[in-house]
DNA sequence: AAATCTCTCTACCAATTGGTAGACGTAGAT
DNA sequence: ATCTACGTCTACCAATTGGTAGAGAGATTT
């Protein structure tokens, strides 16, 4: 109990939004998780909808936290890559919750995209400018740098956070098999990103 | 109203869950919708969960059979894959709610993973296979081919269905932008997928 | 000591939820 | 003509939903 209670509110909408929904958890589950009345959520929060936007904004600020320090370390090429997906793994490993509430998020048809999407942004500007500068130097692949990062984006947090297609697909989601993913996906990448010869293939032209 | 009643709640259930999720969507305004009661649609499926699961059926079926004429062509290579990403595309411009619901169902903790996994089962080793075949005949770098496998599962359907996060990117989800990324994400993948020199450069041994 | 503030609670409430029971009309079979 | 099956409906219902009103306990301020 040393935790606040407005904290251990968020704490578990945050782990509720991102597993089950925020449709398909309402406030009385909450509570009584948190061996307290709805009352009291609805005393730190005016509504449900107003836990949800705190919920967003605590995952946006732990994110761009997280990408901020990783980014501060100033690392090149794909071993700037590699660091970002290891973060993005040992996300999925110790906060999945987190990952989930951002697929919940940006689901097609919600209305609180933006406010994730403004509080991201600058760290997507800044992944965005990391391509273009790696490219420039030679060492990624030229492409259009924004849908370069939307492909990286995808396949990093899919194969991270998309847990029932693995196990679908005979794939357990034990810890080895995860590092074994984790490899996987950035021999993946390495082949993505590396340009064929000491110049381009591509003419870096877009459109 | 050609169409017999079922296959209307089929339809607008499919539409409804796959862009709004299972939990939001209640029978009440299911049927509002249509412009019949509640009760109808319990006539035809006896509860929520079962026209879920039927619903599930419906998509996995159309999924199939998709992927099934696809691959009768028997193309190889990168033929194949760009073929394939291109009826991916064409059923995220057509039938977003269909992809919508693919990632409903396989969200985490979902109950009914299994009951779409079954269905589409054969179509992932047959995809497996074709990779394997690939890997085999030198025209495909040489990896694992589960894991590569999920890593272009995730990265095309992501790309082909992520628009809020394009639209957070600042990518206009215009025909012209949705074409655009189309070719950019073949070029990605023809560059993680195409060999680097007549062998290959790992050794291709797994674990 | 009184008043105020902070926090959690009980007591409700109107609306919505998924679901049951059964009436009603139509069409085809006997 | 009657019986039966089918499909849609009205009438309900108990449980759950998000939310309001305000009591009460404890600490802090005046």
């Amino acid at each position: 109990m040393t935790q606040p209670t407005r904290d251990r509110i968020l704490d578990a909408a945050l782990r509720a939004y991102g597993t089950d929904g925020f449709a398909a958890t309402s406030l009385d589950a909450l509570a009584d998780q948190l061996g307290i009345r709805k009352q009291t959520i609805l005393y730190w929060f005016p509504s449900k909808q107003a836990l949800f936007e705190a919920v967003i904004d605590a995952a946006a600020l732990d994110l761009v936290k997280l990408f901020e320090t990783e980014a501060s370390r100033g690392l090149a090429g794909l071993d700037q890559v590699e660091a970002i997906v290891g973060q993005v793994f040992r996300l999925a490993v110790r906060r999945p919750e987190l990952l989930g509430l951002v697929r919940e998020v940006t689901r097609p048809g919600s209305l609180s995209v933006d406010r994730l999407a403004q509080q991201v942004a600058p760290a997507f500007d800044r992944a965005r400018d990391f391509l273009q500068r790696e490219m420039d130097a030679g060492r990624f692949h030229r492409s259009d740098p924004t849908m370069l990062l939307l492909s990286l984006y995808s396949t990093v947090v899919g194969v991270a956070t998309e847990l029932e297609v693995q196990r679908a697909m005979g794939l357990a989601p034990t810890l080895r098999g995860t590092v074994a993913r984790r490899r996987e996906l950035i021999r993946f990448l390495r082949a993505a990103l590396t340009p064929r010869f000491s110049g381009d293939e591509t003419d870096g032209s877009w459109r």
